[in-house]
DNA sequence: ACGATACCAGACAGGTCTGTCTAGTCTCGG
DNA sequence: CCGAGACTAGACAGACCTGTCTGGTATCGT
């Protein structure tokens, strides 16, 4: 009945393949490099499969931000509840980017990288882009108020920066220490906010 | 003698006119989405004279960014000279990263963004992004050297970071206000640098 | 005046792109 | 056993891409 998850140890949907294909492949090359022939090709999937699926490349693009808004999220959720107290919780936001950006494949944030290539406003990049970054924002400003914080919004924007900041670092510097740097920074405001 | 300058008030050479719209559409809509076609119809100019001016469209990225970067090095020396004491200059990046992003046809860092398109690791817009990074890291190093701090190596880091996370956030929230934000931080970061 | 140089206009080759379409295969519920 | 739905394989159209090449024009220094 529910073809989202068939719970069976067969050979996953064509659909299924092809958005692990075109994860890897557009995370890794780029939204615009890879065309559809690379995609079907790795999935093992016929072109009609794609397009019966997905209807165009566009749409296939949206499904993979939201396939990685979504891995993003849990993947955070989970790291941070290592972490009992709320301050500890916001510095962990950055210890979890600290393991993805040391990861060997990474290559930047997603979402900024197929904007970077996206040529029309208001289409499925930014739509989706736009509501990753909305959630982390969202995240930042609960975590500061649980911490008591006078102004959780303002230090919500001031730590999406340093994030920011430590992504694109770690991406073009190929070097994974702008996390850990913006954890130190991160540090600090919080000790000016908590202080004031 | 010198055709890099020819000082006439005649029309600019075909290599000038090419490189003001490769800077125009490159930047606007991405390396990898605007094609030769595009770029030598707005030059007003035979797709001959790019070929012979630039050897391929690689090249013409390469001095594209290249052209970037002497753009952004002048705005920045430029702009630093209103200040006359160390602390103000450091502080003064971000007043000029605060305009550039205020700018109406801003859309990012140009370095990252060619990055983000491109696909061979070491090629052309690898090295000049390279180049371009370590040149501002260089800069902020100077000037908290100038200031007379204790590690400028290590806060010239995190005023990377800084600035980093504020043109990303510029870029992709579409509101000035980031350069601004980040600005408030780095003053804080100095206090504490000079004052340890 | 003349040759070199810079330049323009555009055809062309060979490849790749997205998206459509035909035709056949496999699997499974009833 | 049969019919529906999911799938595969691949040809095809039409557009666009980079890069080459031919041929003609204008401007310059000498």
């Amino acid at each position: 009945m529910s073809p989202a998850s068939p719970s069976a140890t067969r050979k996953p949907s064509a659909r299924d393949r092809l958005l692990a294909a075109a994860d890897e492949l557009f995370y890794a090359e780029g939204v615009h490099t890879v065309g559809i022939d690379r995609i079907i090709e790795r999935a093992g999937v016929a072109k009609a499969s794609l397009y019966t699926s997905f209807g165009s490349k566009e749409e296939l693009v949206r499904a993979y931000l939201e396939h990685r808004h979504e891995l993003r999220r849990n993947r955070l959720l989970a790291g941070l509840e290592r972490f009992d107290n709320p301050r500890d919780r916001i510095l962990g936001v950055f210890d979890v980017l600290a393991e993805v950006t040391a990861m060997p494949g990474f290559r930047g944030c997603a979402f900024y990288n197929a904007s970077a290539e996206s040529v029309d406003e208001g289409g499925a990049v930014e739509q989706v882009s736009t509501a990753n970054r909305a959630w982390t924002r969202g995240l930042f400003t609960e975590l500061a108020r649980d911490a008591g914080v006078a102004d959780p919004a303002a230090l919500a924007a001031q730590l999406v920066v340093l994030y920011d900041g430590a992504s694109v670092g770690a991406r073009m510097d190929r070097q994974a220490g702008a996390a850990a740097l913006a954890r130190s920074i991160a540090e600090r405001l919080l000790d000016a906010s908590v202080t004031a």
